[in-house]
DNA sequence: CTTATGATGTACT
DNA sequence: GTACATCATAAGG
């Protein structure tokens, strides 16, 4: 399976078996490699707490589009949270990345994370786009496309046993079971 | 460890 | 005007 082809599936799906898989960010020559380990799913007319519930908007755009783009929004107005798009184009869905692990450019990350413990790194959807330098100019990105050099995707070795638990930090559609944490 | 709270920009109603 | 898909702090246990 091709990479657009991952993505391509029910959200649900992806966000499980995005779990354990690599993104690659290169600044300035230098390389930072991170496995995640914490999605979200969120969907379209099926998700209250989706930002595409209500339909097309100029912010949830890229939700609506093809799969393998990277939708990124900014929350609380400080920090940016990033997302990959699923479904087929006209179909919203997306995974918030909410955690990742640093496998490689350690350093680079603790520059960009100036003041934060080891483990506090990239534990939050906030924290990882500023780890990984990501922030709204990276909307509409498409991790399959032409220029794949400051940012790219590797999928998975190996499967992960993972925790299944309620979405952080919404207040509707609380109930849905759309978190998925590797379990340590 | 826990809970509480202020900071902050913008999309949307 | 309201509501946020959050984080870093501070204070209490």
């Amino acid at each position: 399976m091709d990479g657009r082809s991952f993505f391509n599936r029910h959200t649900l799906v992806v966000a499980q078996e995005l779990l354990g898989s690599y993104l690659h960010r290169r600044i300035d020559g230098e390389e930072i490699i991170v496995r995640i380990t914490e999605t979200e799913c969120y969907r379209g007319k099926d998700d209250q707490a989706s930002h595409a519930y209500s339909g097309v908007t100029p912010r949830n755009r890229i939700m609506f589009g093809p799969p393998g783009f990277v939708y990124v929004y900014l929350a609380y107005g400080l920090h940016c949270c990033m997302n990959i798009t699923t479904e087929p184009e006209g179909c919203p869905g997306a995974v918030l990345i909410r955690a990742a692990k640093p496998i490689a450019g350690r350093k680079l990350i603790e520059r960009l994370r100036v003041g934060a413990a080891e483990r506090n790194l990239l534990n939050g959807p906030g924290k990882l786009t500023k780890g990984l330098s990501v922030d709204l100019s990276f909307n509409g990105y498409d991790l399959f496309g032409v220029d794949t050099h400051p940012f790219s995707w590797q999928p998975r070795d190996k499967s992960w046993k993972f925790n299944v638990t309620k979405r952080i930090g919404i207040t509707k559609s609380v109930e849905l079971p759309w978190r998925f944490i590797i379990a340590e």
